[in-house]
DNA sequence: ACCCCCTCCCCCAAAAAGGGGATTTTGATT
DNA sequence: AATCAAAATCCCCTTTTTGGGGGAGGGGGT
């Protein structure tokens, strides 16, 4: 019997990115998807799942509170939290609020594919506690901070240091030392992998 | 009486931003959606609908084929093709096929709400020359040849010209060029917005 | 007191942008 | 087979923007 996932993400690009990968597995039955809370929460008025994934971070309502909606209206129903690197803060607020498992977006199909089956069979899956400490270095990685947020998505809007910098306010020795932090923390060698990254891993797009 | 939709489309966040715009009108029924070509004729094997929105590019099957096969089930249906900028050069093959009309998959509700009126009443709804030789030079937008595409995804991955010349075998002025063009049928004027646009079109990228 | 963030500056090399122009290859149409 | 348009290839020039390496001071929070 295959396992029912349901995904809530308010990204279309993780919803594509997650299904396309549950689609080429035969154990998974792809239920639905919602891009926010409000529709995820009508989708189990009439319907119920194996496994969620939802994101963090949503547009009406926080995860954190809609996770435990979703566990009030279907308590067997386990909720797998995702997130990018830069709100891991809230992962234990996950936890406390019925989630049985973390995992990061981007996360490839092996891991998720364990992730889903071993919440399904009743587990937890936590480990991403491992993954950071291992590395130590890899916590800074992830915090960028408001102002890299900030300059990056002006950066991905075509912008150059002067131009930011005019716009902020700043000097553009200033920008110019944002985008070296930016390029240095997110381990890439240009600006266009900068934009790409940033894409990808959600730091930019999500909450401009 | 609603016009009955359908929607095809591989991509679930397609779907969902149409299905989403059209349930709010009540003079749409929407009658279901296929992420292939396959279960598309299985739907129209014991339905039919009035009109069909859909993707010029499928996985199993090509849309200009899947139109077709879809007319000689259903001729009393009219299909309405999508595509993004960079599929233009199939839209003429999808009119020969038996399209009704063309759209941009982020059109706005009100055009979408006036091609499906217009398409459903026996119309043609292919203004999209309109709108891009309008502006003379947009109708080179779309059009990235594959040599540009094959560079823009390397200019993403964070290759500089010399090292993208190196892969494919070309000077390194070549690949300037074209950036170049790259840079000047997308209308950007950087490489950060280059990667950016290159995204949020799914011109790279659509299959993560 | 300390650390991190934000701010700003230096130098220099590398890469990209903006403006030209040019030739060969390829593909499609007679 | 000849032709033509489009694509792909290559080169010149200059200016602007980035990238890589530093260092350094002020302010806020723990």
């Amino acid at each position: 019997m295959a396992i029912r996932v349901f995904i809530v993400d308010d990204h279309p690009m993780v919803i594509e990115g997650l299904s396309s990968m549950l689609r080429s597995q035969t154990s998974i039955e792809l239920a639905g998807f919602a891009t926010n809370a409000a529709s995820c929460l009508g989708f189990f008025v009439t319907q119920s799942v194996d496994v969620v994934l939802m994101d963090i971070n949503l547009p009406d309502n926080s995860g954190i509170e809609l996770c435990a909606l979703v566990k009030a209206k279907s308590p067997i129903t386990k909720i797998i939290a995702l997130s990018n690197f830069d709100q891991l803060s809230y992962v234990e607020r996950m936890k406390e609020s019925g989630a049985s498992g973390y995992l990061l977006k981007n996360t490839p199909l092996a891991e998720l594919m364990e992730a889903i089956e071993t919440v399904n069979a009743g587990g937890a899956w936590w480990n991403y506690l491992e993954k950071f400490t291992n590395q130590m270095e890899a916590k800074q990685v992830m915090m960028l901070t408001r102002r890299e947020k900030e300059v990056l998505g002006l950066i991905a809007d075509g912008l150059t240091n002067v131009e930011i910098a005019d716009k902020l306010f700043v000097s553009s020795s200033t920008v110019d030392s944002h985008r070296k932090n930016l390029i240095s923390k997110l381990h890439v060698k240009n600006t266009a992998a900068l934009v790409r990254f940033a894409f990808e891993n959600k730091i930019i797009g999500s909450h401009i």
